[in-house]
DNA sequence: CCGCGATGATCGAGTTCCGCTCCGTCTCCA
DNA sequence: TGGAGACGGAGCGGAACTCGATCATCGCGG
């Protein structure tokens, strides 16, 4: 068995990398690592990322790129898994931290969280939840599934709102929508074209706003 | 120059490739290596996709790959180019073949058109529109951004849609919203997830509804 | 508090595989 | 039959990935 620690390391990230890091150093050039890759993708996208070039920036040897990672594809992976968790917690402590006073002016502020994301995380606009990279055979469900149910979560727990069958796809639905519009409007407008991103709140509205309102 | 015939060839593939076939095998060639590329890439993603295996596939030699295209990825952008320009056609088609009542109902065939096309078409469920592909500087405008407008084009014909200034963002709004659902309802189920693809509708509905009330 | 073995972590030269070129050969057409 | 179009495939350069030697850290017995 791998990290029997009390502190339950980063999610899933675990499952894409080869050894757990057991001493200190060894968690900081894994971080090291990501960060360098996120800072190649910024610049040249993640398409022409070679692991040469994560290597050199992180200040490390390839061998050491490949004793944490399996190959180049887990890289990338990696990197959106943890920018997913990272997303996914300004997400939902924008959603019950500020003072919003319904469940939909909730939703809204999270959707301003995630746009803000493509802005300031870095590697975000590029792999996202990594659900865009077209690995086979993709197990494990979503991170956009993942993000879906723990809103309704959140906003069950603030603002009461009801069970209903249908509301985790619906709100799967909005997201996956969202973000894709969100991406359109940042790809060629770096500061991110205000005319598409005025359609994320509308769209969401339309496909949950029927199950918001308190129990 | 080069194709003087009246034929107009393939719209903007040419662009992407190094030598327009000259004789008639040749244009064969090239649809070969087109077909060969959707297959693999319908077996094992984009990503792995080599040149070696298009050749093999193909029944040509690696020298003939680069003889059509010059580069890897030029592979990739012309076959979603072509996948676009197939299934432009199929959607305008449908909107202005049927017998659609309105400018709303023929739309939803648009949309029932699109999905159509993740099922039959081969490789479109993972290029799509091209628009994925993270390639730099992404110059010419995003097939969806084309896509829309000659969606509005169509229905202005038919319905005598007015003219908005906000009408072409919102519709490729609406068309990056509804592939992406799509995406996600092919992604873990090779038929489709009903649930995900019967908010295509509702949100069009909402993002150009107000628009598509006749002149 | 100090060795000191065990295990974790690192390095980087070397191997393999893939993208791409080059040029000799073959095919088509006038 | 000459010339241009089309094709094949060995070979080159570079990127992905491996592997064993070396260094760092930890735990433990003295």
């Amino acid at each position: 068995m791998i990290g029997t620690q009390p502190a339950p390391s980063r999610s899933e990230i675990a499952g894409l990398i080869r050894n757990e890091p057991v001493q200190a150093r060894s968690a900081a050039r894994l971080t090291a690592l990501l960060d360098a890759a996120a800072a190649v993708i910024d610049e040249i996208g993640y398409e022409r990322l070679t692991t040469a070039m994560v290597a050199e920036r992180a200040g490390a040897s390839i061998g050491t790129v490949y004793r944490y990672f399996p190959d180049r594809i887990a890289v990338l992976q990696s990197l959106s898994a943890r920018n997913a968790d990272r997303v996914t917690g300004r997400i939902l402590s924008d959603i019950d931290d500020e003072r919003h006073g319904d469940a939909m002016a909730a939703l809204h502020g999270g959707i301003a969280a995630l746009v803000d994301a493509f802005r300031s995380e870095p590697g975000f606009a590029s792999l996202r939840f990594g659900d865009v990279l077209d690995l086979r055979p993709a197990e494990g469900s979503p991170a956009y599934a993942v993000l879906a149910e723990r809103i309704i979560e959140a906003l069950r727990e603030r603002f009461g709102v009801a069970e209903h069958k249908d509301l985790p796809v619906a709100m799967e639905s909005a997201i996956v929508a969202i973000d894709a519009i969100a991406a359109r409007a940042f790809a060629r407008d770096a500061g991110g074209s205000a005319a598409f991103l005025g359609h994320g709140p509308e769209i969401s509205a339309q496909l949950v706003g029927e199950y918001l309102s308190a129990r």
